[in-house]
DNA sequence: TATATGAATTCTGTATTCGGAGTGCAAACA
DNA sequence: TGTTTGCACTCCGAATACAGAATTCATATA
């Protein structure tokens, strides 16, 4: 990935670089991060990498190793559900907020959102697919007219991505049935009926979240039964 | 203020104070933080207080002012509404999730917190009214299972006890009612009835923003009116 | 007297250096 | 052969050093 914030500020372009190869799956789970590596990597000081892995840390992304500096945090189940069951709440209130605020807008900018969702899905894009529901949902906090939802969704973003990247890069695809509840969110948006918006918003999530959890604990028993088969036949061949 | 986590990390020291600091007003709104000044004041090199202020930074506590390095935030009226509406939907989800995996525990520690409450308004200290609905509020979240509802609720807490202090440094108390509905809250969660532990959790909380905003409002409206007054004086002199 | 231009100052961001804590390996001993 | 002790190495946090950008103040000019 490009990095797309040309700021000077060395700080901000080693974390934005160190967040998208993490999100990416570049730098797996459990992979410990040297600071003089990384600075050698990025042709930078230590000083800059310092700061921008104290952000990541701060974030959860990248957590203490007593003893041997940092690695990438484990992409936990629970946490994940949890995550999860946070976003459904907040979901549920920038879509009643929407409804009660911005029925206007959403009349005007909502279905064409629906349209590209609909077109990324046909178009069988795995990236695109993924982009038009950020755009979507991004939409919906913004028309909440909450700041501060958007901003706190997006904190939970960065894991949301690093388990649709895990999920997705071998599974098959999303159901396209998701642009069905976008499209009955909005319509309940446009009629300002906050009450079903919300309600539909928080199903909306949570439906996500049974999905993606029970594909990632599927994902997690494999590779544990993998590691379990491994085990076996080094055990044997001792 | 003494340092209560004596890690040897610099800065989390750092950080700690300087947050402690603009939570209780030391520093106020639009405080210039000059980086050498903090370092010598706290004894330290540039690089902890550097990293301290990233952090805070971060954590929206702090702000760039172009120019002329970082100032102290402001306590935007608008912005403390908004903090309200994203705690009142995770405070309703907590109070629903304590009710559905953990009415048992809310019956045998859930009690003393309210005693405690109701004591703590008898004393009439402020500080300990603060402290005892901070325990109580924190069991919950601790009850409802997801920790991910008080870390994030913990980051808005800076916030609220900025609010906090700022208002009740001169005003009145808290009315002694919200243990009335700190009782009732925890009623229903005994009670394992989850959608009324969150209606009613959604709306002490909505309660207390009501409470906060406006008296925030009016602090703030006094202090603009007051330096228009002293524009008038100033004006009239020249 | 108001405005523009230049230098000095201030402050930040980054690089480099220093000291110390912890780990892992190896050798010695039981 | 298993356990323990000591040493070397790795790596991090903090201090110091350096360079550049922005502001402010003073001076000169219209």
């Amino acid at each position: 990935m490009a990095i797309l914030n040309v700021s000077p500020r060395l700080v901000e372009q080693v974390y934005e670089a160190l967040l998208s190869e993490i999100i990416e799956g570049a730098l797996p789970p459990n992979t410990r991060l040297i600071q003089d590596d990384l600075a050698t990597a990025y042709g930078v000081s230590r000083q800059p990498v310092q700061q921008a892995l104290l952000l990541l840390r701060n974030h959860g992304l990248v957590q203490d190793a007593p003893g041997r500096g940092l690695i990438v945090s484990p992409l936990d189940v629970d946490f994940v559900r949890n995550l999860y069951e946070v976003r459904a709440v907040l979901e549920g209130l920038a879509a009643r907020m929407a409804a009660q605020h911005n029925p206007r807008r959403a009349a005007m900018e909502g279905p064409p959102l629906i349209e590209a969702g609909r077109a990324a899905v046909e178009s069988g894009s795995v990236t695109q697919e993924i982009a038009a529901d950020m755009a979507f949902h991004s939409f919906l906090y913004q028309a909440s007219g909450n700041p501060l939802i958007r901003e706190t969704v997006a904190q939970h973003w960065h894991y949301l991505r690093r388990v649709m990247g895990e999920v997705l890069r071998d599974d098959e695809k999303i159901p396209g049935s998701i642009w069905d509840e976008h499209a009955a969110i909005l319509d309940a948006i446009i009629a300002g009926d906050g009450d079903r918006a919300e309600g539909l918003g928080l199903l909306h999530i949570a439906r996500a979240a049974n999905i993606f959890v029970a594909r990632l604990q599927a994902h997690h028993d494999a590779s544990v039964e993998d590691l379990q088969r491994r085990h076996v036949r080094r055990t044997k061949r001792e």
